[in-house]
DNA sequence: ATGCGACTTTGCAGAAACGCAAACAGAACA
DNA sequence: TGTTCTGTTTGCGTTTCTGCAAAGTCGCAT
């Protein structure tokens, strides 16, 4: 079982401090932390399996500690689209805040994972309990309808090549690690995911990919991708003229 | 000043029957009703006129009590998209319930409209105050989000004839009228509109519609759509094989 | 070391949709 | 009753992106 050595990530005693820094329970004080985390339990998911699935019953509501995870949403004729990726400390599976009863999406651990699970009808309890805790719950809620709102009018307005630039962007922005090269978007990372993001195809990613690296704005590699450039991909995205 | 003899609709004294039945106010007895109507303000827009403003100061909130509401998000490079259409009996400019300080979008009276406007600050009172108030609006949060969701995946794997079907199935549905004729979207909508809610352009619509009316799917005019034939274009919509 | 499986690259043909431009139609207004 | 303005249609050339096919590459397990 690998990641049991993870440095500070030890879960088999569950302390305070685990969750006291994270943004949904900002503002619970010690003895509050207690309590949540009196009922939570530990969880450790191995890379690619799921945490839970689209329209199964939503009986839990996770916090991820470590990793990252992948949401994504299924058609009817199986193909599919990435809605967003979690970064610890991040909220999912917040199905009952919505007053859904089902998950709407499918979660799947990109890397291994450690989360915190609650059970489902804890929310409801949680948030009357602890006001600061619903209310960032909401915000969250919030925030994640502007980026789908944002996606939209991308999706609607912009070309795949710009599609692309954000989403890399977006994702070295909220994943990346410097390194020597550039800013390294830090979990694998394939051209078909890539292109579930952004609504088009792997074909259309890769060559993208290698225009780019030709360019000297990306460097790439198997699952991976690194921006080499970010700035000058922050133009592409943005107005700057195409390619001259 | 037209609107103003609109039936049922005589806002110059506020009846508490005027929001009774309405979803945000469900489970609030007579005397709750009558708490939150002393503070709201009747509100008429007349026709294309805004309600609120993008990025303007989230003074209020408001509920449609008649008319149709569309709501607008433009690009930094002027490109406008629609995000949705309101119809009486929901919530807007709700950026209060998200902690937000300005609207993130633009609402726009497609038709002359009158509402009930709350200062902002209320928000976070009447949520106290009627528990159901504010279990109701994160509900509706929560469809928005979605649907917006909903919306991102038929882009990214919807081709522009299907994700017009669709659209205009979605405004049939929510504002669509029986005639003789067949369902009549219920409110002027030209092909730019229709554009902006798909993500493509006013002439891929109008080829669009044309070929559907000559094919007896739609009945066309300025401004105004009628569908002759809701569930072939539905099949249209879905998997249903393209023209033979 | 070798073979398998996955991810990736690349070429080419063709479809989908855009962009421009011009003509058209209908409503509103004077 | 004309005139203007806004919304709509339509043709044509062009770009963008897809879809398919085939080959290449890399990591991993046997």
């Amino acid at each position: 079982m690998r990641g049991q050595a993870k440095g500070p990530l030890d879960v088999s005693r569950l302390d305070r401090t685990l969750i006291s820094g994270l943004p949904p329970f900002e503002g619970l004080d010690a003895a509050d932390l207690d309590t949540v985390l009196q009922s939570a339990r530990p969880l450790r998911m191995e890379k690619d399996t799921a945490i839970f699935e689209q329209d199964g019953e939503a009986h839990s509501f996770f916090v991820l500690l470590d990793g990252k995870v992948r949401v994504v949403k299924s058609t009817v004729d199986g193909q599919q689209v990435i809605l967003r990726y979690i970064v610890p400390g991040e909220l999912l599976g917040i199905a009952q805040a919505l007053g859904r009863a089902t998950y709407p999406a499918t979660a799947i651990a990109v890397v291994d994972c450690v989360l915190l699970c609650w059970p489902g009808r804890l929310w409801s309890q949680f948030a009357a309990a602890f006001p600061a805790f619903g209310t960032t719950t909401y915000k969250t809620v919030g925030a994640r309808l502007s980026d789908m709102q944002a996606q939209v009018i991308e999706m609607a307005t912009e070309q795949v090549e710009r599609r692309v630039a954000h989403a890399l962007l977006r994702l070295a922005h909220q994943s990346g690690r410097k390194t020597d090269k550039g800013v390294l978007i830090d979990f694998p990372l394939s051209r078909q995911d890539i292109a579930e993001m952004t609504g088009t195809t792997l074909h259309t990613v890769s060559r993208l990919l290698t225009a780019w690296e030709e360019r000297g704005l990306v460097s790439g590699g198997r699952m991976q991708v690194c921006l080499t450039d970010p700035h000058g991909l922050f133009v592409l995205a943005e107005g700057g003229p195409g390619r001259t």
